[in-house]
DNA sequence: TTACGTGCAAACGTTTTGCACAAAC
DNA sequence: GTTTGTGCAAAACGTTTGCACGTAA
């Protein structure tokens, strides 16, 4: 817990803004979480540990946090905004039943021949391809298990 | 426009639901856009060709042939809903300035050589993976030669 | 003492729900 | 006459903004 408190502090600090209670108690949390929770989620979190954060305040850090790329920010597919302290290139799976998101990782090769495909698709209708994101649907090991 | 009406007409009898006024306008806007309209798109553009439709009737009806697998729903990267009327499988390419979303085509081998890996990733970690979506970010041409 | 961070309250934009009325089977 | 669809108004939801008050450099 002390060990992933400084770790969140040294990152805020590494990255020039203060690191205070709220913000470090934010990415301690995230960078302790393997799932991607939403701010509704974090505040939860957060709460029981102590006491409560400001629902402004979270929003703010977060999207500060984001904005200096110390964490990522990514859409559900209800349409709520997920947060994600890895920064490692990772794709998503997400299971249809329960919305549940895992991170997957994906073989060098197929990222490799992907990436030639976007390029040569962004390319031809005259785009300038950034990154490509793959997006993983099905049903997660519970879930799976409900169905049958 | 008479016979994009009564494509949207007969899409909506062959599924067994009335193709009442605001559904057949509703989908034959759809059928005549190539870009992925957002809800509020959607009511402006049938707004201006006749009267205003009713927000309600339009989520409703939206819910009711995304429900029904006539059109696809996908949440875009502010966390808005955006539809589509194509029902081919197809991949999106997101301009990260303005938002525009096109559709893209991947090669069948490079499609092939994912699915692959998406099965054996899905399989180790006890997954159902039923689906595939590639999502790639950049700049469309114009905001590329606004950046330039 | 000056810039930065917090958090309440209120505003915002999108989607959903309750309901009475209208239209189609 | 019963089921189905419409659309207004109001609620719900997550997010953002305005602002007064703390807190740290």
């Amino acid at each position: 817990m002390n060990a992933m408190n400084s770790a969140a502090r040294a990152r805020l600090e590494r990255m020039g803004i203060r690191p205070t209670d709220a913000r470090v108690r934010l990415l301690q949390e995230l960078l302790g979480r393997k799932d991607h929770p939403s701010a509704a989620e974090l505040i939860d979190a957060i709460r029981t540990q102590d006491e409560a954060p400001g629902v402004a305040t979270l929003h703010q850090n977060l999207a500060k946090l984001v904005e200096l790329q110390a964490i990522r920010r990514f859409v559900d597919s209800v349409g709520l905004f997920r947060f994600d302290a890895c920064l490692d290139q990772h794709h998503h799976m997400v299971c249809a039943a329960c919305g549940a998101v895992v991170d997957v990782p994906v073989s060098a090769k197929a990222r490799e021949i992907l990436e030639q495909g976007a390029m040569i698709a962004g390319e031809r209708a005259g785009w300038d391809v950034r990154s490509m994101t793959l997006r993983f649907e099905g049903l997660c090991p519970a879930c799976r298990d409900l169905e049958v």
